[in-house]
RNA sequence: GGCCCGUUCGGCUAUCGGUUAGGCCGCCAGGUUUUCAUCCUGGAAAGAGGGGUUCAACUCCCCUACGGGCUACCA
């Protein structure tokens, strides 16, 4: 029968800022299994700490998962399903009842005990938890004495609700990737479900809304697997555990160099992007780079993100998402954490880019390249990249660093100048305008041509002319074919930075 | 500290007891290119350590080391 359920997985993300790459891919993972599985995707926002929501933050999360293209089919800001609403502050009133359901049924008991309280616990043993072992000499339900209770009541001492939970029973349940996990309940602690405010915490609100939103299977971070025997507990003490999901917890993300969780401080320090999108922080106004803005193909982050911690086996390495969906399996996912490859992410978009029809990638580049160097023709835009699409790395790469596509260079470095000296000191420039000149069919084979000729008439090795042409093009001496260019830019552009850069070195 | 999870080249990984341990990124060398990039060819580079089990262990078990996660009225 379990073999029969219908795919139901959900991205849970907790709107407290900018989504993480990290984020991203369990995203990825949800969405390739529910997708494999002719499923459903489900974006549900977790936001039971009112004092931890950023503003902006749900809203950047539809986003991202716009932008890479892997949007839920049903959830917040994705359209409502029959399981509507999909944000936990707005379900605020369906919890309680779970909670007091678990303390009829002897699994949960009222707590008052005050945050002072609770400190001094920690004080008399950093080790102490609430627990079976204290719980009797705290301030709860199970504790205090009938007149004791109803006294707090009336006096509206603010509580919360804690699970009960059993005194030394073992645990037992099966991960999908990492195969069974046991724990022995006296290593947990009688965890808050309900906090004073009303709101549920993490762990009953997920488990309520995973079994109400009939999820199948819970993908999400390895950050969850120890508090996954908790949620066991649940979904058992409230009756429900034949229709518990089955999990899944992803090996996390980790620092490119040294260890740890990748964060928002590699991402400034390394000088890359851990963010799909960018983001300004409402507070203090911090900017962080994204993915999207710095010139990344969705499709590249997608492939490159799939293949951190999963593998198909073989050696086929760039996958479009039908293809990933296709090939996706759980026990194919590794289980060690994946250390980000920057490295590995340029490549990618190095590829998705070189793959491009050039006339897409123009459209692309258009919106940057006339906001810095005023209109462009389509037709100029589409030759400029087939020119140089093979040599860029990010979609940014041609306003940035191929300006001399668009303007005459302004300057000439001195490492490039002295190069050309010698030959600048024979040639005879208006010879050469000449010869630009009156190329007649101008494809690339005979500008190769005229330039031998040239050369060998002035007796001038041809390697020296290329240069001084190559300086006078674009101010460097490394770029595209010199013909090609000069298709590219035209004769009169060509003469006249010829003659400004004779004109301009000494 | 306690609990849980993990550990193959510098990075991502393949291998599901028998392989010269393979691929990709990066790196190095050569070729192509008048240059650079692309592209092509080649190269260096790995099973954390120690015990078992087995005819045979990277693969299974145990210990150690190391790394990570969790240990909130945060998710």
């Amino acid at each position: 029968m379990d073999e029969l359920r219908r795919v139901r997985v959900r991205f849970a993300p907790s709107p407290t800022g900018p989504l993480h790459i990290g984020g991203v891919r369990t995203a990825l993972y949800n969405y390739l299994f529910a997708k494999k599985y002719h499923g459903d995707f489900i974006l549900r926002i977790e936001d039971t700490d009112q004092n931890r929501l950023v503003k902006g933050a749900e809203q950047y999360i539809i986003d991202s998962l716009k932008w890479v293209g892997i949007e839920p089919n049903e959830g917040a800001g994705f359209g409502d399903g029959e399981f509507a609403p999909y944000r936990q502050s707005d379900r605020k009133g369906s919890y309680r009842q779970y909670a007091e359901q678990l303390i009829a049924n002897g699994h949960a008991y009222y707590a008052f005990d005050s945050e002072e309280e609770l400190e001094q616990l920690k004080v008399a043993n950093s080790n102490a938890k609430y627990d079976a072992s204290n719980r009797l000499a705290l301030k709860n339900s199970l504790s205090l004495a009938v007149e004791e209770l109803e006294t707090m009541q009336r006096n509206n001492v603010p509580y919360v609700i804690r699970i009960k939970v059993p005194e030394a029973a073992e645990i037992t349940f099966y991960d999908e990737i990492r195969g069974n996990i046991t724990v022995n309940t006296k290593e947990m602690d009688d965890k808050v479900l309900l906090k004073s405010d009303g709101m549920p915490t993490y762990h009953l609100a997920n488990v309520c809304d995973d079994f109400l939103m009939k999820i199948s299977h819970v993908i999400r971070g390895e950050e969850w697997l120890p508090s996954a025997p908790l949620h066991v507990l649940l979904y058992r003490c409230l009756g429900w555990e034949s229709m518990m999901p089955k999990f899944a917890h992803l090996p996390l993300l980790l620092k490119p160099d040294g260890n740890g969780k990748l964060s928002k401080r590699d991402g400034d320090r390394l000088g890359f992007p851990v963010f799909p999108l960018q983001w300004t922080d409402p507070l203090t106004g911090d900017m962080s780079k994204g993915y999207k803005q710095e010139g990344y193909l969705p499709e590249a982050v997608i492939n490159f993100l799939a293949f951190l911690g999963w593998n198909p086996g073989g050696t086929k390495e760039i996958f479009s998402l039908d293809e990933l969906v296709e090939a996706f399996t759980i026990d194919r996912i590794s289980h060690g954490g994946a250390k980000f490859d920057f490295e590995k992410a340029k490549w990618f978009n190095s590829e998705y880019i070189k793959q491009l029809d050039t006339p897409v990638l123009a459209a692309m580049v258009k919106p940057q390249i006339e906001e810095r160097f005023g209109p462009k023709k389509d037709a100029f835009l589409i030759a400029a990249c087939g020119l140089i699409k093979e040599r860029m790395v990010f979609v940014s790469d041609m306003a940035n660093h191929y300006a001399y596509l668009f303007e005459n260079p302004k300057t000439y470095a001195e490492i490039n100048t002295s190069k050309i000296k010698s030959i600048k000191e024979i040639l005879n420039i208006s010879a050469l305008v000449h010869t630009v000149n009156n190329i007649t069919t101008f494809t690339s084979l005979e500008i190769e041509n005229e330039f031998k000729n040239f050369a060998a008439t002035n007796n001038i090795k041809p390697g020296e002319l290329m240069k001084f042409i190559r300086v006078s093009l674009v101010s460097e001496l490394s770029g595209p074919s010199i013909p090609e260019l000069i298709q590219v830019l035209g004769k009169a552009t060509v003469v006249e930075r010829l003659n400004n850069c004779y004109h301009q070195i000494p």
